[in-house]
DNA sequence: AGAGCTACCTGAAGGC
DNA sequence: TGCCTTCAGGTAGCTC
């Protein structure tokens, strides 16, 4: 479901509930997401409070009163939901209330100064995870090593997103889905801000350099923005975890549009497969 | 080291 | 209606 803006949106979306208040109570309906939860899980939340809920790339971290750090992702279906009020007793009532508790997997029983909440966390396909990293042992977990800059961040500049393009001569989509290139960008955004950029997916990515590598850094942080600013893509049933659907997929130029007029130049809007997944592209106005 | 491929898992949508 | 195939916002882990 979720590249960086889908993640940023959840982020605020869940931060107003997280943040400041303490894990009453961890609910495992399974244990087996992406990768088993770590040793422990459950006891390592319980009790801590959350300092601050922040994001990496498509990564939330959840920085909690132990030192310890939760992490969590959300695959390609994973969603959170925020109940208000006391945990319902198991039974008619709850099940009533929710569409489709078949996937929730783990819930969150919150405990802030305002009063309870539940935080569902809901993944269809199981490719989420949830990981906890020790003391001090943030930057040296599996998931954090090695990913490249924040593309909204001060450390990603035109310079290093060259840099980083310049040994490689696969084409450059694939090298934007590549987390270690820049964090956060899926196959949504990569289609989207090649297209901005007026480069071609099949372009070899150490020959985008100079003016292309400048408009393509350009276009990366112009297309997050206003993904983010639209609350995110809604496909299928993400939504906010207010439950609010995000509006930025009626701002698609190339993505999911294939045989469509190209905004530009009315060109139909292509599909090819890269690396196994689906690129849309202007052949005309993309070089 | 880089690049391509498979695998993980479920559900929706389309063809017949 | 139902069965079958294809596709989906991600990424780890394997080969070459």
């Amino acid at each position: 479901m979720p590249e960086l803006p889908e993640v940023e949106t959840v982020r605020r979306g869940l931060a107003p509930v997280m943040v400041g208040a303490r894990f009453d109570r961890v609910e495992l309906r399974r244990a087996d997401l992406r990768f088993p939860l770590p040793p422990n899980f459950v006891s390592r939340l319980e009790g801590a409070r959350v300092e601050s809920l922040d994001r990496r790339g498509k990564y939330l971290i959840a920085s909690l009163s132990t030192g310890e750090s939760l992490i969590m992702h959300l695959g390609m279906s994973g969603r959170f939901t925020v109940e208000a009020g006391a945990t319902p007793r198991p039974g008619k009532f709850y099940f009533a209330e929710r569409a489709a508790p078949r996937h929730d997997h783990v819930i969150f029983h919150m405990q802030g100064d305002k009063g309870r909440t539940r935080i569902v966390y809901n993944d269809p396909r199981r490719f989420g995870l949830m990981d906890v990293a020790g003391i001090g042992g943030l930057q040296s977990n599996r998931h954090m090593k090695g990913m490249g800059p924040e593309p909204l961040g001060p450390s990603f500049t035109a310079a290093v997103l060259a840099a980083a393009l310049r040994s490689r001569t696969a084409p450059i989509k694939g090298a934007l889905l590549d987390q270690r290139v820049v964090a956060g960008i899926g196959n949504i955004y990569a289609c989207e801000a090649l297209f901005r950029a007026g480069i071609s997916p099949r372009r070899k990515a150490r020959s985008v350099s100079g003016a292309r590598s400048a408009r393509l850094h350009r276009a990366l942080i112009d297309v997050l923005s206003e993904a983010i600013e639209a609350g995110g893509s809604s496909l299928k049933d993400f939504a906010g975890s207010d439950g609010a659907l995000g509006y930025f997929q009626h701002r698609f130029q190339v993505y999911d549009r294939e045989g469509l007029a190209c905004s530009l130049c009315d060109a139909p809007v292509r599909r090819i497969v890269q690396a196994g997944r689906s690129t849309f592209y202007c052949g005309a106005c993309q070089k």
